[in-house]
DNA sequence: GAAAATATATATCGATTGACATAGTTTATC
DNA sequence: GATAAACTATGTCAATCGATATATATTTTC
């Protein structure tokens, strides 16, 4: 008989083992996707990391890809969970005609601080940055979900606070490529912390709030040149 | 009999066929690297797109380890070639006690455009500049290279940079920080060109002297709030 | 406690991988 | 033009890949 390539969400008080054996496999497919890459994370490894048996990613998943796209969304969810506080102010600050530069600043710091919180907080970070950095690169089925909810969820509204800034379009590829290397100053830290640069640093506990005050410092440092006028 | 592992350089005048080959393996093999990985790029393909049998690629570079460290090998050649023109310099800068803020700053900027046009010009750009992002995350044998190539040229003179005009030590983990944000500012325009971001833009022509003077513009910006005594 | 649904384990399939043994072809040197 | 070196082509190897068929164990429902 074939098992439906279930989700293995919404069991409610039935079977909480199932629960628990998925969720072990997403921790170890996550660990191994971010260390390996997608090809190079064989289904036997992530099987054996989790302690199951290798159809037990099948009966979960469906297929390897399916576990992928498993891990992608937890991933996309935490991203607009974190991204959820500023979003709403940054829509309201756009949609505010009376906007001051300053205050724009501002909101573009704080999502950017945002967006440093998502790559530096909650369990398995190390490997989430991985993925984060590997979805620059690599070109696996689920990644486009995760672009998607990247350019909505960090791109766009820093492009369009940038651009209010400088008081130039949204449209302009100009715009475009300085918030590319606006965010670009998080991004690098997103890459493998077995690399010399970071080996030598590390991103945990005051080194994070560090992280932030750069970026923010930094970040308002390049806006203040565009507002010359202040 | 065995044939020796030979680097197929060196024969000079008695057969130049075998080095044409050895060049379309070199070319075929960076364009597959880049876009499938070193696991995802297999050597049937590689021999295929070269036009070649399949030990060929044995007999140029012993084995597929030995092809991917010959290409890094090429792209660290390249990489030195271009940050010739500014490295002296900046060392020079740097043994003089009397170099100003601004002078420092003006070198700063230049290795970091000296940078861009490393990842911006020659012969397969594109693929050259996704083994660069691929350096990020993957964990290939001949890379450890191409991050003490990296190290050298870009980073540590960065460093050395940034750390005299902030007045701070090199060994200040603060200013390793920086440096790396700086950096990623030119970094993340080495990502998949497929990807939502980069397929709008475009790294070619005047995009390419665009890009040179948003990374100035911004690292002036930021180093004039380094030294605000000026 | 019997039946059904849920979950785990064993064994194996065809396809693809990197590597190599072997043989044939071309080119330069004497 | 014979000999040796440089180069290319054919066929095959064991290992590993994702996937699945099949059987057993556990738990819930009635």
């Amino acid at each position: 008989m074939i098992n439906i390539p279930t989700t293995g969400r919404g069991r409610q008080g039935t079977q909480a083992r199932g629960e628990d054996t998925r969720r072990r496999i997403l921790e170890a497919a996550l660990d191994l996707f971010a260390a390996n890459g997608y090809e190079g994370a064989s289904t036997r490894q992530i099987a054996e990391g989790a302690g199951v048996n290798l159809p037990a990613i099948q009966y979960y998943f469906g297929n390897k890809e399916g576990l992928y796209r498993a891990i992608i969304e937890d991933i996309v969810a935490d991203t607009e969970r974190h991204m959820s506080g500023v979003l709403p102010r940054v829509r309201a600050a756009l949609d505010d005609p009376e906007a001051t530069a300053s205050e724009l600043s501002e909101l573009l710091c704080q999502t950017l601080e945002a967006f440093v919180t998502v790559v530096t907080s909650g369990p398995q970070v190390d490997s989430r940055r991985l993925i984060f950095a590997r979805a620059e690169v690599e070109e696996t089925p689920g990644l486009d979900r995760m672009h998607e909810n990247g350019m909505q969820q960090i791109f766009n509204p820093c492009l369009a606070l940038f651009a209010r800034i400088y008081g130039k379009s949204e449209a302009d590829p100009e715009m475009t490529m300085r918030t590319m290397a606006l965010i670009g100053q998080v991004v690098i830290f997103c890459n493998n912390h077995k690399r010399p640069i970071l080996k030598a640093v590390g991103l945990e506990g005051e080194n994070v709030q560090l992280m932030k005050q750069i970026v923010r410092e930094q970040t308002l440092a390049i806006c203040r040149a565009a507002t010359p006028e202040k």
